[in-house]
DNA sequence: CGCGGCTTTGATGTTCATCAAGTAAAGTGG
DNA sequence: CCACTTTACTTGATGAACATCAAAGCCGCG
């Protein structure tokens, strides 16, 4: 697999500049952009692993990201999986010296990498900013912890549903999507069993529930799904 | 049960202004100590209930605590058990306009608060203070969460060894402590039933792991308890 | 074409929740 | 202070939910 790439781009007129930097001035926005480094990394390529130096605040431009932790050889445990417009889900970069957990690409992705220090110091500089960083790091942490619990509630089913919602609505907003994860990921992302992932896979499909092709899914019927969520 | 007691303190001269905001000039704590409640509340008071509006930023002074969300009648989920020194456990105070989880004293509990508006200034005005705040939360959230997924990995026997610990390590820092919680809270916490709980200990117990009379506990082989929490 | 990883299904046994019944402890009202 | 009620705790028995193991088919890749 190829390195990832290194790209360059205007952040005074990045999109994301509303989104996460609207409360800095143009000067400090310019200074951010010359010591940026936009690097595109290609499906399945780690951004970082647990155990590293944090050295650089991270953010999604582009892309699909699993956040997780290994458990054992040849185990891991999914945290979370996210799309663009999240802070950077390693939710602590502020209060860490080392990465507990690992950031890979599942698709495509564009990631923006500033030195931790220079964010830092912004913060100090402008209140608005750090406030404003505390308000996403705020609403990060409470997606994953929440996400957490509600896999903790249900039962297999009942996770394999939350996790089919959570694709079509939160990532594709579709009912037609190609999983960009394997069984087995679904699986250490639940805590469950692969097999038992892949049976109630078969079930869903047996019961008219969903249509599958390997990784394309078709919901078939929304309702049972949402169910099926909530009882479990 | 009675009210809870709101009495007053100098913050210029509190302990807790070097730990929470030791970056803040001295008149604008004094402004915080104007405008703050310090508010006593006895063991099984609630100190917020979830779905009431976010007014106020918390600090837990003394006392312990647990948070937790309601997931049915008569029934809930904790999701973590604190001391002082952590940053308010409800880490979606900045992002939220309601609470999400509920809080309430598990023992005796000093809770300082400040109109979260005057904290959402000082931060605006003061990013030193700011930082010190994204550090709390990023550190507060990532206890949350790594706890979490520790609790996933673990079987029954696993979960009921690392609360032990938890509580003997992190809260009473001794072999010998009294639980702070009923069987079906710790229950509530580790997503087990109660009954498997009990027995749980009853089996420790056999084991000569631990010797307990009602809610007191004396630790007998911590050696063997941290086995069972890291197999598990 | 063959190898390794992903997927699928069935069979088996373990782990765990649930139910039930009983005891102990703690609060409540007379 | 005692009878009463409720809540917490405990244990055993049962069955359901789930992991594990095994075997086979599939697919992509060298």
């Amino acid at each position: 697999m190829s390195q990832p790439v290194k790209n360059s781009c205007n952040c005074l007129t990045c999109d994301f500049r509303d989104l996460v930097f609207s409360n800095l001035e143009n000067e400090d926005v310019v200074r951010i952009c010359n010591a940026k480094e936009e690097i595109h990394y290609q499906k399945g390529q780690v951004i970082n692993n647990q155990g590293e130096p944090i050295r650089k605040f991270k953010y999604l431009k582009n892309g699909l990201v699993k956040l997780y932790r290994k458990t054992g050889v040849d185990e891991e445990q999914i945290i979370t999986i996210t799309r663009p417009y999240e802070f950077v889900s390693n939710t602590h970069v502020f209060s860490d010296e080392l990465y507990k957990y690992s950031l890979a690409a599942l698709e495509d992705s564009t990631v923006c990498c500033i030195d931790i220090e220079l964010i830092k110091e912004m913060v100090e500089k402008n209140g608005r900013f750090g406030l404003k960083l505390l308000t996403d790091l705020s609403r990060t942490s409470e997606n994953i912890i929440s996400l957490g619990l509600e896999i903790r509630t249900r039962n297999l089913a009942g996770r394999v549903a939350l996790v089919l919602l959570y694709f079509s609505r939160s990532i594709y907003n579709s009912k037609i999507f190609d999983l960009p994860v394997s069984r087995r990921e679904i699986a250490d992302f639940i805590s469950m069993s692969t097999a038992n992932v892949i049976r109630t896979f078969s079930e869903f499909k047996r019961d008219g529930i969903l249509e599958s092709n390997g990784r394309t899914i078709e919901i078939l019927c929304m309702e049972k799904l949402e169910i099926i969520s909530k009882r479990g």
